[in-house]
DNA sequence: GATCCACGGGAATACACGGATG
DNA sequence: CATCCGTGTATTCCCGTGGATC
């Protein structure tokens, strides 16, 4: 969103008294282009990639640190700031093109929750680089291979930065390696949360640790919440915030997100304390981040939808609980059953002992609770 | 005709619990 | 008393098929 559109944006939801002028500034699943109080790990991030500037390859490097912590911020940040130096329209640089100094690079991020096998991280990729429509079946994944070979081949160098490496049901650092090991020229950043000696080799040579966040969370509130509010966030309000979310930013805004739509839908202009109990008491803490939801499949959110529309967590058994949501589907109840246990070994879903009178035989059913914001997923959902 | 994978469904395994067995 | 067994469910695991696309 450029300036004159946040503005346009601002002017309008102002006069209509709205409280949320900027849904994007406070959405945890969202990245600022700037990323706040982190320009340390910023230039630890240059240095990695720092031999692009020569027109060399440079060597894998290995992200991690704990959630909530930055970590695809700052890197998203890193990708998008490399992607607009290099790709700018520069008259300068368009004049003296040939002898120009800029290297001939090419960068995507990918997310790993989307690109979920070889085929679909090969097409992610892609579909990053090129402009082209790449196709989503009917080829061949090795077919997909060879094109990046070619694009690789044309280009220096292809920078691909994969985050969210080794979650539940997303591929890891060792999937990485096989993956990309065919390109020459390509080097990679992986971005996950475990530490380099929980994992096995092989591992980047180059690492960069992002520990979690302690005072500069307020000043993202702060600026995230400002940002996205049509007012300033109350100091003590990012500072409670703050201490809640215990240092994780993606609990922090998840709790401001709700805060705030609290806030507007009793028709308040203003973020009261009672709004941050709210927002803090609908999220759960430690649960999955929103963006995991939101990049499951259609079908999978659905079926979450129609779990929570239809109250159908926590108490009321897995079994009938997949009656009807598959009634409200075109999924099967036994389709719909495997979702949800699938979902809850990802840990989007959390089961929990259901009370059952009349069953005196046999292993206790169970039912499962959203391990996320009911009232965050809800409201993204119809964006 | 080839490709990928979401769906559907069924086999295998885990768990609960009462009763039999050593 | 501890352990095993049988029965009934719950849960996990696995794989064939068909739709959509190239």
């Amino acid at each position: 969103m450029d300036l004159t559109e946040r503005i346009e944006r601002r002017r309008t939801r102002r006069s209509k008294n709205e409280l949320v002028v900027d849904r994007d500034s406070l959405n945890p699943g969202v990245h600022l282009p700037e990323p706040v109080g982190r320009e340390t790990l910023f230039e630890a991030l240059l240095n990695a990639i720092d031999p692009l500037f020569d027109r060399a390859v440079p060597p894998n490097t290995y992200v991690w640190g704990p959630r909530g912590s930055g970590k695809s911020a700052i890197v998203t940040a890193l990708i998008s700031a490399l992607d607009a130096e290099v790709t700018a329209s520069d008259p300068f640089y368009t004049a003296t093109r040939g002898g120009s100094d800029r290297p001939d690079v090419q960068f995507a991020y990918l997310d790993a929750r989307r690109a979920t096998s070889r085929f679909r991280l090969y097409r992610e990729l892609l579909d990053g680089l090129l402009v082209e429509a790449i196709p989503e079946r009917g080829v061949s994944t090795s077919a997909l291979g060879d094109r990046i070979e070619e694009v690789t081949a044309a280009s220096e160098t292809v920078l691909v930065a994969v985050d969210h490496l080794g979650e539940r049901g997303t591929v890891d650092l060792a999937d990485l390696y096989a993956f990309f090991e065919p390109f020459d020229d390509l080097a990679w950043i992986g971005v996950g949360r475990d530490p380099p000696e929980a994992l096995s080799l092989p591992m980047p040579e180059q690492r960069v640790h992002v520990p979690g966040y302690t005072y500069e969370l307020v000043d993202i509130l702060t600026v995230r919440g400002s940002r996205g509010l049509s007012q300033t966030l109350d100091h003590v309000h990012a500072q409670r915030l703050a201490d809640w979310a215990d240092g994780d930013a993606h609990d922090a805004l998840a709790a401001l997100f709700v805060a705030a739509m609290n806030a507007e839908a009793d028709g308040a202009t203003r973020l009261r304390d009672e709004d941050v109990e709210v927002g803090t008491a609908a999220v759960p803490s430690g649960g999955v981040p929103i963006g995991t939801v939101m990049a499951l499949s259609e079908n999978e959110q659905r079926v979450l939808a129609q779990l929570i529309d239809r109250s159908l967590d926590g108490e009321t058994s897995i079994e009938s609980a997949a009656e009807v949501i598959a009634a409200q589907t075109e999924l099967t109840d036994g389709t719909v059953k495997r979702l949800l246990y699938e979902l809850a070994q990802r840990g989007v879903l959390e089961r929990q002992e259901v009370a059952v009178g009349t069953q005196a035989t046999g292993r206790q059913p169970s039912g499962v609770e959203p391990n996320f914001s009911k009232r965050l997923f809800a409201a993204l959902r119809n964006e």
